[in-house]
DNA sequence: TAGTGGTCTAGACCACAGC
DNA sequence: CTGTGGTCTAGACCACTAG
């Protein structure tokens, strides 16, 4: 059950990529909008601090709601986006392949990562990620079994993510992601087309369930040269000193 | 002047940090919050989403806000966050060195990425930023003259945002973040350590302006070695599909 | 002056957690 | 059952924009 504000911000962000409302012109006021859905103010806000947040409007005092270019932002690649749900933005030859498939007990370093002690059983998934024929993004996932009892060779090619949340009713709330450059290791260069690249930019993620368990840590590595992050960033509270 | 909701988040955003309040402890409720600060909850709620947003505390339904592990994350080195800023976090040895200031008519690559024409007034600043003795970091930045009218080494120095901000009264409002993967170009091996590194990551920022204007492009460049990106994410609006 | 968004209040009903 | 956070409402006052 979604709540009223959520269903405004989808009709609406839906609106403005497809062009109903467009590039630097104005929403309707908030005083229209209530009128439009019958919902109080409130409400109304909350669905347009959304859009502002993601980056589809900007709320200017005394003036209005400014429709922001979303074209020029192509993102979402930013936030928390699953390789399928890119996948389908990008509407381009990509494929998964899944190269190994493993239970493991964890080394020093994935003990360390994923908070788990020697004895846990851990899945290991590798899977490289195949874009316009060429195999440009090795993706490495560790997965505590305490929250994934049971994984196979299917679903890792289909969306582990649509798996967790629709089959296990995982919620996955949050995660730090880390940028950083290294060097390719042997099993980069067995699964991905790296040509005379020496090193390959990895994008490490540990991922929290709503109850604030960390039960995913994953290194995506890519090939530098497809390699792009895209943000969109408000500044935050942070910075308002 | 600040609002009621940020003054209460800048409190409990300092006891967290200063272990007032301790990792997987719960905060005070809202309840209580309302009786400790005498406000409506509408506004301690406001506070609470704040520190959500920021990574601070993970609200629980039926249960409490639970305080996250903030030195775990490690941030703010994502959001909008200048040298300045990040330099007092690192309390290393950091220092700016301004190899360039001018001001030049854009060439093409100029026009297109600050939406400027070939007439317009464009400062172009170089600078190096050394940490702990090695040139690591050659930010390049574009800032149209129509906002910037006067610009000079000394500021460049120090800190030029915190010149915008408070002596120019630019509100800046959001940006767009880029991270690639580049060679190197013959200013980047004059200006920075590179050593054998025959690449840098570079991190592209368009700067707007909160009436939307775009005032400001950027290009960070890092020797990759150095090269760190962290980012706290919450699970967006436009994945809740 | 009229219209806009920004903030704050007071109260209501709900779903969920835990005893 | 009580206490918690999640959502929604109705109304108020303010600051800013623009004619």
């Amino acid at each position: 059950m979604k709540t009223k504000a959520q269903r405004i911000y989808d009709v609406l962000a839906a609106n403005i990529q497809n062009g109903t409302y467009k590039p630097n012109s104005k929403l309707p006021s908030e005083h229209d909008l209530i009128a439009q859905y019958d919902v109080s103010r409130g409400t109304i806000r909350t669905a347009l601090d959304m859009l502002s947040q993601d980056g589809y409007i900007q709320r200017l005092k005394g003036k209005g709601s400014i429709v922001l270019d979303v074209a020029k932002y192509n993102f979402p690649v930013t936030g928390l986006v699953s390789f399928k749900e890119v996948s389908k933005i990008m509407h381009g030859q990509v494929r998964t392949i899944v190269n190994e498939l493993l239970l493991i007990r964890p080394d020093d370093f994935v003990q360390s990562q994923l908070d788990v002690g020697p004895t846990d059983d851990v899945w290991r998934v590798a899977r490289t990620r195949e874009i316009q024929g060429e195999r440009i993004i090795l993706d490495v996932d560790y997965f505590d079994r305490k929250f994934v009892p049971y994984l196979t060779k299917d679903i890792c090619a289909d969306s582990i993510y649509e798996y967790l949340e629709k089959e296990l009713n995982l919620s996955i709330s949050f995660a730090k992601k880390e940028i950083v450059v290294d060097s390719a290791t042997d099993e980069d260069k067995a699964w991905l087309d790296l040509g005379d690249f020496s090193y390959v930019v990895v994008v490490k993620n540990h991922v929290y369930l709503e109850d604030v368990s960390l039960f995913q840590y994953t290194e995506s590595r890519h090939r530098p040269d497809k390699f792009q992050f895209v943000d969109f960033a408000r500044r935050n509270y942070l910075s308002k000193k």
